[in-house]
DNA sequence: TCTTTATGGTGAG
DNA sequence: TCACCCTAAAGAT
C-alpha cells in the first residue's frame, strides 16, 4: 500500500500493462503539474521502470517523467468515470485512471538528470544485473550501525523503515551492530532476503515478510497484523521467542528489534 | 472534530 | 540535528 522499493516496482509493471501502446490522456488537476501533463498529453508511454524508490516513465522517447512518492505520495488507480480531487497532482488514462497524489518529485527531467540520480543510487535488488558485491564494498566502508546503512539508498536501493527492521530480524542481527563488523555471509543474507522480501513485495502489493510456519499461513492470505515480525510491534511479545520487542531510534526513525533473537 | 503519525528525502544551520 | 514538504488515515477528545 505505501511506497519502498517493492511498491515502485509493480507500479512500474502495472503501468505498463495498463498503458499499453496507446497514446495516454494526462491531466494536472491539481494545476501544480499543468504544463508538464500538457506535454505528456497525447504521447504514448514507451518505457517505464523503476530504480530503488525512483520511477521513471518515458513518453515517446523524448519525454521522461521522474517520480518519487516520498513519505505520504500514492498512485493509485480509479475508474475511468471516477471525479478527481484538487490534490491530485497529475491524472494518467489509460484502461484506468491513475492518479498521483502528494509526491515528493513528479517532474520532467533530462537525461543528465535522470543520470544524476541513478548514480547516486546503490544496487537495487530488484534490477537485472546488479551484484551483490557492490552491497558488500558498501556496507564494509561504514561503521554506521547497519539499520542505518540499509536505509541509505547509495548502499542499498529500494529499502525502507519496514523491511530493515524485519530483514535483521529475521537474520538475528542487531540493529545497531557497525556495519564494517559484519561477516561475508551475513552481508551476502542481507542481499539475498532483501531480493526475495522485494520479489515477494512485488508479487503481493504488499510486505509480508512473516513465514508460512510462524504465520500458519500463505504469506498472501496473512491478516495484517500479523504479516510483520517486529515493525511497529514494541512491548508486543516477539513471535519467535516471546520476549517484548524493543524500539530505538536509528537514523532519524523508528526502529524495532527483539533483543533476544538479535543480540549484539 | 481535532491531533498525530507515516513504509522518505532535502536543505539549512 | 532540525525544520520542512506533501496528504490521508488512524487515533484521541
Amino acid at each position: 500500500m505505501v511506497p519502498e522499493g517493492h511498491t515502485i516496482h509493480r507500479l512500474s509493471r502495472d503501468l505498463r500493462s495498463d498503458f499499453g501502446t496507446h497514446p495516454v490522456k494526462a491531466s494536472s488537476p491539481q494545476g501544480r503539474f499543468q504544463n508538464g501533463s500538457t506535454q505528456i498529453n497525447g504521447k504514448t508511454l514507451s518505457k517505464s521502470e523503476a530504480w530503488g524508490k525512483h520511477l521513471f516513465l518515458s513518453f515517446d522517447d523524448e519525454l521522461i517523467l521522474h517520480v518519487h512518492l516520498g513519505l505520504i505520495g500514492k498512485f493509485r488507480p480509479h475508474s475511468i468515470e471516477s471525479s478527481t480531487t484538487d490534490t491530485v497532482r497529475l491524472r494518467l488514462e489509460g484502461k484506468q485512471a491513475w492518479h498521483l497524489t502528494g509526491p515528493q518529485k513528479c517532474a520532467l527531467i533530462s537525461i543528465d538528470e535522470f543520470v544524476n540520480v541513478t548514480d547516486g543510487l546503490g544496487p537495487d535488488p530488484l534490477r537485472r544485473g546488479t551484484r551483490w558485491n557492490h552491497f558488500a564494498e558498501n556496507v564494509a566502508l561504514r561503521r554506521t550501525p547497519i539499520a542505518v546503512s540499509l536505509l541509505d539508498q547509495s548502499v542499498i536501493a529500494g529499502i525502507g523503515n519496514v523491511y530493515r527492521a524485519e530483514f535483521l530480524f529475521i537474520l538475528g542481527i542487531h540493529p545497531e551492530r557497525p556495519s564494517c563488523e559484519l561477516t561475508d555471509t551475513e552481508i551476502r543474507g542481507l542481499w539475498e532476503l532483501a531480493r526475495a522480501q522485494l520479489r515477494q513485495g512485488v508479487r503481493l502489493n504488499r510486505i509480508v515478510t512473516v513465514s508460512r510456519e510462524d504465520s500458519g499461513s500463505v504469506p498472501g492470505r496473512v491478516n495484517s497484523d500479523e504479516a510483520l515480525y517486529v515493525y511497529k510491534r514494541e512491548s508486543q511479545p516477539c513471535r519467535r521467542c516471546r520476549a517484548a520487542i524493543r524500539i530505538t531510534e536509528l537514523g532519524g526513525r523508528k526502529c524495532w528489534w527483539c533483543d533476544r533473537c538479535q543480540p549484539r
